[in-house]
RNA sequence: GGGGUUGUAGGGUAGCCUGGUCCAUCCUACAGCGUUCGGGACGCUGUGACCUGAGUUCGAAUCUCAGCAACCCCA
């Protein structure tokens, strides 16, 4: 009865009604606001946009490392554009084109860039002289366009996706951009890791990699309903597009050789799977790291009202000079209203501060994760960043217990469609195109490919009964 | 790619079937004032809406068509 009643109360639909949940979420926590009147576009409201910089903020340290932060033009002319046929097929019904300019038919149509290759590599081709200039590393986080006819879906399926952090790499050798794949793979993996998102690695089947790549490895999330939802990818580009722009280097032998080329990218999706990987009934569970707002403070004003501010000011002084994001809610509103408001918005950690606390020298902590205990005033700041830990290991072990419940492995077409329902299955396949095909007909799911950096043993393919050590992960996919 | 549902204040809704009683109901939100404040306070006063366009009609939130947008299911 209880728990009825604050279901009831609550503004949020239940998570187990995921796509209701997310869309309430996300207007609720005030995240995007996807009532812009141009299908598939969403404006990030303020607070949203907040976890984003912070959340992207983690992407930048990651690549800052070795790579050059850059940014290419949004339009891309149509010749440059149709130049790599297989990057065309793959994009040509989704590109936007810029026809007119003021009045005047344009002589070159402009693509508003679905991916940024084609604007990216014929200046490459200019940058690119020697082998000294290699390996060159970049990255740019820019809006792209992709004229979907899906259907579109805020920070998931987008027609304008705002954040898109895309890396392009140029090596010397073949095995050289397959190592830059690898650490592409790493970098993000410690992306997710930092957000306690748990994640799949797979190597994409050679029927939905990249248009133009070599092969493609993806990292996927899985999402509270079972589906999977794509959250990054690694192309090996081989020498594809080096042939097509004319790419070339001049060898320590004098002698002029294609590059061989990378790319990797990561969308806003990042915060699509960070809000529904930690969300709960109650709004935003948000890691320490990204919260906009780490510590808010609540006064509890009875008795001494003045003193009770007072400490409470003082406090917010004392842990903003640690150079934490710390809130103090002065408004007029009652305590248990604003503890709901900052438990939407995903506050990691809560402090309380009222006559009884500054009675026994303590302030009350309450972590999003529903422990509440009291702390000594001269403790706080220590307090803080051990709860933010806690609380970090929390969020990631409940969200590692999840996924794991919903990876099964199968052996049979028959248990892969029923697993596939619930979650994620692990099939055994030989590989071959033909059973892939047959596997995702009969299955009634995606493959998202062999999983990485695992062994298994011997298993019969599950369409041709050859026996391999092959295996793959099949979902209904985002 | 196919099918379905829906559009009424910032959010959620009633009214639509059977056109007039609707200068549109209720809840919430928001603003002002006062009383309050240890898990969603209360009183008073106020603010705010029929998606867009065309059509039918004496008369359209209501009926028809188109557009735009949102959501759901299947492939």
């Amino acid at each position: 009865m209880i728990d009825s009643k604050v279901q009831a109360d609550s503004k949020l639909p239940p998570k187990e009604n995921f796509s209701e949940w997310y869309h309430e979420l996300l207007k609720t926590a005030e995240i995007v606001d996807n009532r812009y009147p141009v299908k598939g576009m969403a404006v990030w409201f303020p607070f949203g946009f907040a976890i984003r910089r912070n959340t992207y903020a983690i992407i930048r340290e990651l690549l800052d490392v070795d790579h050059y932060e850059t940014q290419f033009p949004l339009l891309i002319p149509e010749d440059e554009f149709m130049k790599e046929a297989q990057h065309i097929k793959g994009f040509e019904d989704e590109v936007y084109w810029v026809t007119n300019g003021g009045t005047s038919p344009l002589e070159v149509k402009l693509a508003l860039r679905p991916t940024s290759e084609t604007a990216i590599y014929p200046m490459f081709k200019l940058w690119i002289r020697s082998h000294a200039d290699l390996p060159l590393k970049v990255y740019q986080i820019v809006n792209t366009f992709r004229y979907e006819t899906k259907h579109t879906r805020p920070l998931i399926r987008l027609r304008e996706i705002t954040s898109f952090k895309e890396a392009h790499t140029a090596h010397e050798t073949w095995e050289e951009a397959a190592e830059q794949v690898e650490v592409a793979v790493q970098r993000y993996s410690e992306f997710y890791r930092r957000l306690a998102i748990p994640f799949l690695i797979s190597k994409r089947p050679s029927w939905d990699k990249f248009p133009g790549a070599d092969y493609t490895k993806a990292l996927d999330v899985i999402m509270p309903d079972g589906r999977t939802l794509q959250v990054g990818t690694a192309h090996h580009l081989g020498s594809t597009f080096a042939k097509t722009y004319g790419i070339a280097y001049e060898d320590p032998n004098g002698e002029q050789k294609l590059i061989n080329q990378t790319c990797y990218g990561i969308s806003e999706r990042c915060i699509a799977a960070l809000v529904s990987a930690h969300g709960d009934n109650k709004g935003l569970v948000l890691p320490y790291a990204v919260a906009p707002i780490q510590v808010a403070i609540i006064p509890i004003l009875l008795g001494d009202k003045e003193k009770v501010l007072e400490t409470a000011r003082g406090l917010r002084q004392k842990i903003s000079e640690a150079k934490i994001r710390v809130e103090l809610d002065t408004s007029d509103e009652r305590p248990g209203a604003k503890y709901y408001k900052w438990e939407m918005k995903g506050v990691p950690l809560r402090l309380e501060i009222g006559p009884k606390d500054l009675q026994k020298g303590v302030v009350t902590l309450a972590r999003r994760d529903g422990i509440k205990k009291q702390i000594p005033m001269d403790d706080l700041l220590p307090s803080l960043v051990r709860e933010a830990e806690v609380l970090q290991e929390s969020l990631y072990n409940k969200a590692k217990a999840f996924a794991a419940s919903k990876v099964k492995e199968v052996s049979t077409v028959e248990e892969a469609k029923v697993q596939a329902n619930e979650g994620v299955a692990l099939v055994p396949w030989c590989g071959s195109v033909e059973c892939g095909h047959h596997l995702e007909d009969q299955v009634g799911a995606n493959m998202l490919g062999e999983p990485q950096y695992q062994e298994f043993s011997q298993a019969k393919c599950a369409i041709c009964g050859k026996e391999s050590k092959g295996r793959t992960y099949m979902a209904r996919q985002y």
